[in-house]
DNA sequence: CATGAATGAGGGTTCATTCAT
DNA sequence: AATGAATGAACCCTCATTCAT
């Protein structure tokens, strides 16, 4: 009888899916685009190399859909850390807060968005680019709405967005790469969010931190 | 500039060398360590592929030593923008100017440095690490010097060092990739100096922008 | 028809088998042996990979089969031809009118068999030689026999029946790919039935034609 | 210095392209393109693999430039023997007698030809298909001026100018292939061009033979 | 010094074949 | 019987590197 195709099978083959993906995450964000070999892959998630080729058509492929759906993943989680408070300052500290939880949480896929193989593979460029672009969006549209109800001064929000962006990278980079004691990252967060709201001038007077 | 002929003499000698070293830079920064091959730089260079080994051991030294010499012109170049100031509020601002006005007389450079072939070569991990920790320092040493003068509040001054530098390189990089309008860099600057001063405490009022 | 059933039961078992073995023509014929593969005939057969292998031990295999089926089929379909007459004249047209009925009704078989996967793998050169071979012996008898009986003048007959295969194959081959007009078929098989009947010295006055 | 790039250094580079052509003209012939590898090549030519890549852009091209190449030099040969002279019986017997000289001489470029691997790239179909056309073609000329000038009687001859080329290719294939006795050669000449000649009624009487 | 022909390890990918279900 | 997931040898091709000239 045609063996069952529905139940068991489907299952073990989506899991099997799934941990060469995330072999693939790993092997990626270690050796980046193109250091990765395919056969550094399955070799990492223990299969033939034929057996990548029957899930994915190939490396460049998978390489840009791993990019995207970590990508994804990491934005509309920063995004939900933002959307669901009121004032400017929760969805700052909110913001930042989701992202330093899942870079803890994720430090591979972090680094694969952070320092992934740029440059390598034309179309990831353009990846990584909407990547960076929705990652600024996030951070922009509170400012706008803060700079309308004149919670912050008058500013260019979109160059606003950008320096939120790439404080957050750099900082949560250095928190995954120098693991200084124990909970670095609730003071990481703290500290972020602080000089993030100051330097919108969403802080009523300088002196009001810890 | 970066990789010019080490001091004086040997013009002659060293024109091969110099024009390698460039076109180097150059493929390196559009192409990623890994894509750019050494016949694409002989090539762009103008010279056979044996002068390429004539002059440098292997493809990755070469790599690492333009990068390290691209690193440090910049570090040096930034070092000497905050430097020179006795005031925070001018280091910044003069620290600030000088990385904008490198990265947009050598885009090339400073492409190769923040989305270089990272992950690509174990050696080159160690190398950008430095980089990245020197940038740092050179925000952290006025930092702390204004902490003890009483000029900004109390804050972890390394952390807002990292996320000085993640905002500029942030900014930086959009300001190359999505060149708006003809003087936006003046803007770009103030606009970042700002944000940086304010999200120090270094600035007394919030309003007191534009 | 070659490749069908063998003989007349076991009708619902052999139906993949069938359906697998026309598929396999087709899609040898089109695309010659090395190209095709062996997912290429499940596919166009509608069946899973594993049911190739159950019905044939191989691909190699498999193609030798059909080609020697198909070979065969032909053979006996252009000896019907020739031998069912008497007169040699009328042995030639309808042994030509045989050949060319069948490469029309079976374009794809006929293809296969005169431009197919040669070389491709070693024991074909020899099945491809047998086939060549019996279709020239084909020609050979009737000319050996009205040599006999003083019907052609003294000659070769091995080399006019080769002659005469060579002749069919391009006619036939260039009727099939250049399909000029509606009713070519049959001027082709007039034109080169004379021409074969002529080259033997067969007919009386060479003004004897259309 | 730079080394003397234009005498010896040229011909040695020919030298070698050239050896590396005719091992792969040996190969091709042999296996037909598919089954023939680059390695196969290489190994016949006795370089490494690189130095193929060095020398043609990839198989196909090689294989296509071989075949052209190839026919090229066929068709030009059997033409030149059809061109020299005045008289049909003399045109035909010569531009039979270049053929089969061609073919004994060069009996892997012929059967290149004849038994390539045809079906396998696309490009190719194309090739000998204009191949075939050119042989063809070299015949219906000097058929067409017979017909005018009333040497032949009435007849198709596109058609009878494909039945000498099929019956060409099938004859030499055959002497190649069964080498009977010493002198076949001369004796299959004249055995092809009398069944040629007759076939189009350029002969007299048809017991006008040996 | 300079050249570029030559090398071959290694990378991405295909595909005939097997076997647990 | 039938399936299709899994395998891995083998293919084509690239490119860093060497060395005779």
């Amino acid at each position: 009888m045609p063996y069952r195709t529905s139940d068991k099978m489907r299952r073990k083959k989506d899991a099997k899916r799934t941990a060469m993906m995330q072999a693939a995450v790993q092997v990626f964000s270690e050796k980046g685009y193109h250091a990765a070999t395919v056969r550094d892959i399955v070799q990492a998630a223990d299969v033939a190399i034929g057996t990548f080729y029957f899930y994915f058509p190939d490396k460049e492929t998978l390489f840009l859909y791993l990019y995207e759906e970590t990508a994804d993943f990491l934005v509309q989680a920063v995004q939900q850390g933002v959307s669901g408070r009121a004032k400017l300052t929760e969805q700052i500290a909110h913001g930042v807060q989701s992202y330093v939880n899942i870079a803890l949480y994720e430090p591979t896929v972090v680094f694969l968005l952070l320092v992934g193989g740029v440059g390598a593979v034309p179309s990831l460029s353009a990846k990584r680019e909407q990547f960076r672009e929705a990652m600024i969006r996030i951070w922009q549209r509170p400012l706008d709405h803060a700079l309308d109800q004149g919670l912050i001064p008058t500013q260019n929000t979109r160059r606003a967005a950008e320096a939120i962006t790439g404080a957050c990278d750099e900082v949560i980079l250095n928190l995954l790469q120098n693991p200084r004691g124990e909970n670095e990252a609730p003071a990481a967060i703290k500290d972020l969010s602080f000089f993030i709201l100051r330097g919108l001038g969403a802080l009523g007077s300088p002196a009001a931190d810890k």
